[in-house]
DNA sequence: ATGGTCGCGCAGCGA
């Protein structure tokens, strides 16, 4: 089973590049992040006669996520499931896909290191641990797949010191990361891969894809009976080439059926 | 050292 996530940075403008990437790697669960639209707009149709179910927590210009799948699509849930109410923004879709429950997060970027949106960026991360606590356990198979906006350590960054004005490697932001892995979580890419230096995004500006400044900020974090199932992992770095490409490359992880 | 590109939507902000 081929499990995916792409922050596809707009999915209006990125469709043909997905169509077209669905058909290539054949993704049985795919996420999407970042998708940029409302549910009425969600190009479901497109999905579907590539042989996907889907399913799309949007809310309109910004944000947005979403699951696609060909082995089954159980118990949609949007937003989080921990009681406190809705988020203000449109950032975690759950479901359920062959067995596995599926989450595709889409964090917050944070700004600047202490700011409001910093703070409601942890505040985002202590309740996707609480939505884990409360909407499953680590004891069954769990993919949290998504733009984390976090680098778990520095060699997943090119330069810590210039990384996005400090946000995505401080201290609290990982140990954010680490609490979810203390709940039961583990890196899927880490088990295959322990390269430094590979990433999953690239500012747009001034050459950093080929000049290899990126972070690996787009992350599967599976639970230990799914992560012992992992074959096989890659960065997709073909998927930022050429015309009108995301920012970001997709993560592609195998595991046994 | 600085700024650089996209997407949104139509000015300038967020990433």
């Amino acid at each position: 089973m081929r499990i995916a996530t792409w922050n596809v940075n707009s999915l209006k403008v990125r469709l043909p590049r997905i169509e077209a990437w669905l058909a290539e790697v054949q993704p049985d669960i795919a996420c999407f992040q970042e998708t940029k639209v409302a549910d009425k707009a969600f190009p479901s149709l497109a999905f579907s006669t590539l042989g996907y179910e889907s399913a799309h927590f949007g809310q309109g210009q910004w944000n947005g996520v979403a699951i696609l799948s060909r082995v089954g699509m159980e118990d949609v849930s949007a937003d989080f499931g921990d009681g406190a109410g809705p988020d203000a923004e449109a950032r975690l879709l759950s479901a359920t896909c062959a067995g596995i429950r599926m989450m595709s997060i889409y964090a917050p970027n944070g700004r600047a290191v202490g700011s409001d949106h910093y703070q409601y960026k942890l505040a985002w991360f202590e309740r996707l641990k609480n939505h884990l606590a409360a909407t499953c356990t680590p004891e069954q198979p769990v993919a949290v797949c998504g733009d984390f906006n976090v680098a778990p350590t520095d060699a997943d960054v090119f330069d810590p010191a210039k990384a996005s004005g400090g946000t995505h490697v401080t201290l609290p932001e990982r140990e954010a990361l680490a609490e979810l892995e203390r709940w039961g979580l583990s890196d899927a890419f880490r088990t295959v891969w322990d390269a430094p230096n590979v990433y999953s995004w690239w500012d747009y500006r001034a050459g950093d894809f080929h000049e290899g400044r990126g972070m690996r900020i787009d992350l599967v974090l599976m639970s230990a009976p799914l992560v012992s199932r992992v074959q096989w992992a890659v960065i997709d770095r073909n998927a930022r080439k050429g015309k009108q490409p995301s920012d970001h490359a997709p993560v592609v992880i195998d595991v046994a059926d």
